[in-house]
DNA sequence: GAGTGGTCTAGACCACTGA
DNA sequence: CAGTGGTCTAGACCACTCA
């Protein structure tokens, strides 16, 4: 058979009809984790299709973790395991945007040196690397945003030892500047200190959600941020869909 | 040409090789965000293979969000944009065992009854639907780890009325009983009120990181729990690799 | 209208591995 | 060693969209 798709009033494409078919199966608990899944052969058969439009289908279920392909073996109904979600960290400014308030930044401090033995720690470099450390507030409208002290690599970013940041806040320009490839975050809750209550215009101890941010690319620390967000106003948002992982 | 895989010290299958040229090309900056990636018939010419074996490895560039398609545009690499990582969430068992300690749990309070205004509220249900309400102190050795207070939706999980969760812990007994398939995280940070302070042995108003989830099957809400880590001590990890997304 | 990606076919050979 | 998935081909038709 010759190829030709489907005119009548069918739209979704055929390795999607399969792959939702296997799907409605895993998640209605129908095929329960372990049970087999009917070869590819199979399956081209029963949805009358080359057998590469089903290792499509099934291609795309493996990459969510609905199932484990083995040679031989067979596809097999993945067991749901650890509660991966995924987390969205907007740039700041988009997020201030976005909530309809306008955006302001301000740096507080801006110093070209080396790196202290603290600096060099939080940076993941060798004391005296030369650094350029930035204190920064955020703003959206009259009310602050959020404290951000970075440290950034000029071993890895020598331009930004001459850059004023008067326009474009550090974060945005070092994304725009130097594409990194790899990132870990470190989310947990502070106690204000005097001087972060002082600026972020809180009461001192209040609960600050607090996120660090280390940034490489090909294993070279590129910088490390600190993002202060007073109080519970700042709420992180997850979402996963689907479910469990187990290929990983 | 017929197909015949290189056997000659080839290992690498075709379309990664040519997922890893554009991919180098990338995040080597020397292709920037905007830059009009080769055609797929090109890339196809260029590397000697059919055009499937291009679409194949662009189609993984796009779900890894470095670049984008478009009909007759053609494809495009992509801007960084949201920082997208991935955060697991695990299971509070598991989590205090992988540090060395002793797990144990405690129930404070047990209770079944009609959602109240704002237990429908944060269940996401209609108020006066069964619910059973449960507060749960977990353990490491002898320190308050996580104080867990969650509603179950009895509509959703009706034998868990009669559960008295004397062995196993809430979280682990649902996940057991009941396949979900969506779960909406909102991470932030609370100042420990009276009550939460004396039951985690914590200073009033210490910083507490506040985790709460609710978990969906099929638009059906099953569980809302929302779990309070004692002071700047529980950190949530998330790392990322590539980079920025774009398409979404 | 022409060029792009989106999808599909009906085969094929290969590598791996469980029976 | 036989069956499975892993990969690939050399075409094809379609839908979209930009020039």
């Amino acid at each position: 058979m010759k190829y030709s798709k489907k005119t009548i009033s069918e739209s979704l494409p055929r390795y999607q009809e399969i792959q939702n078919h296997l799907k409605s199966q895993i998640l209605s608990g129908a095929w329960a984790p372990g049970t087999k899944v009917p070869s590819e052969h199979e399956l081209a058969a029963q949805f009358d299709c080359a057998r590469m439009t089903v290792s499509k289908a099934i291609g795309s279920l493996v990459e969510k973790g609905l199932v484990v392909r083995r040679r031989r073996a067979g596809t097999v109904v993945a067991a749901p395991r650890s509660q991966e979600t995924v987390l969205e960290i907007h740039d700041i400014q988009a997020e201030v945007q976005a909530s309809g308030r306008r955006y302001r930044f301000d740096i507080q401090a801006r110093k070209v040196g080396k790196a202290t033995r603290e600096e060099a720690d939080r940076l993941g470099a060798e004391i005296g690397t030369p650094v350029l450390t930035i204190s920064c507030v955020h703003w959206a409208d009259t009310v602050p945003y959020a404290l951000e002290e970075r440290i950034i690599n000029l071993e890895a970013v020598p331009e930004a030892a001459d850059e004023m940041f008067l326009e474009v806040p550090p974060g945005s320009w070092l994304l725009a500047k130097i594409p990194w490839n790899e990132a870990e975050h470190r989310i947990f809750a502070v106690s204000a200190d005097i001087a972060t209550a002082r600026i972020l215009k809180i009461r001192r101890n209040a609960a600050c959600l607090c996120i660090e941010r280390r940034t490489r690319r090909d294993a070279y620390n590129v910088t490390y941020v600190r993002l202060i967000y007073p109080g519970d106003q700042h709420v992180l948002v997850a979402r996963f869909q689907t479910h469990g992982n187990a290929g990983r």
